[in-house]
DNA sequence: CTTCTCGGTGTATACGCTTACAACCGGCAA
DNA sequence: TTGCCGGTTGTAAGCGTATACACCGAGAAG
């Protein structure tokens, strides 16, 4: 039915190794020789039958992501730009979802569906030292993280730390010192950003002397009605803080939402600032911490690939890549009236 | 290196052909046999190898889904609907993202990427006329398309004609008569579904005696910027509607952030109905006609899959699965002042 | 008792490509 | 002239599985 290599070899008037070489730009192919090649190529239409060059050379030609979600803002930010550089390098990529690790409705990370399916492995997001993570991590192939940092693993994140400690700077800046912390869920399984966001959090607290009070600290699950309820519940308590951390946007917007429906003004009344500049933030004028998400998977995307091209295992393993982030100031935070 | 099939045989006493039938469930094997089969397989850490498996049996295992974008909502929740029903088949999914289609941005849709690689193919979105698409929907392949209607193509949609039916009315029924269409873009290059939604507005225009202004009639990309400027542009006319029918729930957003910006109250000054029923409409008080966009991911993956498997191709083909829409009240309508 | 049927199993080839290795060829140094 | 060398090309052996076909034995049918 399909056309194959031996079809053009025939017409071009030469061997299927020659053709083989010829097309995919090995050296030691003959100028004349690999443009008739071609030509000839072009000209029956011929394509290249993926799963038969795959079982001969051994390389799949494709990468593994491994996320919590796929339709969640930043998993698909992210995505996209993995896919992009995918997209250059003629790789396919196989998305595969997990599910909630958070709120355990995991699935069970397919170790063996990625055994002899993928050249790479790029995992998004989970928590590193994951048990289930473990035999993934053990399959000894070229692998990426973002958002956490493993052992032996290339690593591109933000400075978490960095970035809590801009947002919560920023706040006791503007004078706040009740300011509470609305986390994605209790310290048991958090992923890696989220831990680190926390640090970061109680560093400046403490650098300014102000007493760490347990009841200012919530759980928003990263969605917006998480955020709204966690908020709910932090404006319930007899002395309620005047301003919020949000480890996401998404969480932030639910807390706007909740301040609303107590007629409070977010800015004025209490002050909030999220992580990750949402498109959604500037609309909602809410202050947050900007990271760059699309690239965090092009930059991904790219040593990955690095890695499975150019053998660098060696050199680049272990490697952690930060990339920059930035606080963006609107009008969800004021001076503490 | 890794072990073969061939291993499996040896350790189970049985032959290759064996081994092959019963680790895929055909019948024609003896229960004992499979059971060993199975026991010794797992206890050699088997895993089948996905290229020589293809090559052998010619089929790939995989379908490509193609789309204009991939991070944007509409988008990831389709993809993260059709990756839900593939992933429970066992089936790889192929993100082809071909850029954005309206703007010109496109990248040639990659047909000889699909040729040997997949067993078939979802189209999401992209206008079924377009001449690029056709080599693809000429590869004689299981073929599925989301929000567009071809020939011979099975097709899962909306209603888009009556979801656009349903906003007007409701605007309509409300009292007001200069209400304006914000589209994506100019007519030429339109996407089916936009070209369903500007039939519906225009049907109950037209039912309702109501003139049809060209001057209401404004293009915002489906982006919340372009909504925003569209909404600006109407809002400098010497005589502004009252009203506004928007093709996106984004684009509504930035239509209701013009009128903020313009000192306007949607729903007292203007009233605005976005189509989708965007996880941030809620949030904003958005009126809007919903649509079950998950939903349509999971069945085109379903329709696609039966393609595939059962080779109903005769009795699928061409068929459109409509899903339902509903109007969501909200409180950016209200009554003409 | 013979013949037929059919479930269970093995044999062996095909799938389409990559690649180690061998072969060839012209030029150039010895 | 001979030998060597590097660039170019061909030969052929896999890569790991699926499957058509042959085969075998036992129970059913005659």
């Amino acid at each position: 039915m399909g056309i194959t290599i031996r079809d053009v070899a025939a017409a071009a008037g030469v061997s299927t190794a020659t053709v083989s070489r010829a097309l995919r730009g090995l050296p030691n192919v003959d100028d004349s020789t690999r443009e008739r090649v071609k030509q000839v190529a072009e000209g029956l239409d011929y394509v290249i039958s993926p799963s038969a060059s795959r079982l001969a050379s051994g390389r799949t030609g494709s990468i593994a992501v491994i996320t919590p979600f796929i339709a969640r803002w930043f998993f698909s930010e992210v995505i996209a730009g993995v896919e992009s550089v995918m997209q250059q390098a003629g790789m396919d990529l196989l998305l595969i979802n997990v599910g909630d690790y958070q709120n355990g409705h995991a699935r069970i990370p397919p170790t063996p569906r990625l055994r002899r399916r993928v050249d790479g492995i790029l995992i998004v997001s989970l928590p590193p030292q994951d048990p289930d993570l473990e035999p993934i991590l053990n399959l000894e192939m070229p692998t990426a993280m973002i958002g956490g940092i493993a052992p032996e693993v290339e690593s591109i994140v933000i400075d978490d730390v960095a970035a809590a400690r801009k947002a919560t700077e920023y706040l006791v800046l503007l004078g706040h010192s009740r300011i509470a912390l609305m986390a994605g869920g209790p310290a048991e399984a958090r992923f890696t950003a989220e831990s680190q966001r926390e640090r970061g959090f109680h560093q400046v607290l403490e650098q300014n002397s102000l007493t760490e009070d347990p009841m200012l600290e919530v759980f928003g699950r990263f969605t917006m009605e998480g955020g709204e309820s966690a908020m709910d519940a932090l404006l319930n308590q007899p002395d309620p803080p005047t301003a919020v951390f949000a480890m996401s946007d998404e969480m932030a917007f639910g807390a706007i939402r909740s301040l609303r429906k107590h007629g409070l003004e977010p800015g004025r009344d209490v002050s909030i600032v999220g992580i990750d500049d949402h498109p959604m933030s500037s609309y909602l004028g809410l202050t947050t911490v900007s990271q760059p998400v699309t690239e965090l998977g092009v930059k991904a995307g790219e040593r990955l690939l690095g890695q499975i091209v150019g053998s660098d295992l060696q050199s680049e393993t272990g490697r952690v890549t930060e990339l920059p982030t930035e606080l963006i100031v609107r009008n969800s935070t004021g001076p503490k009236s």
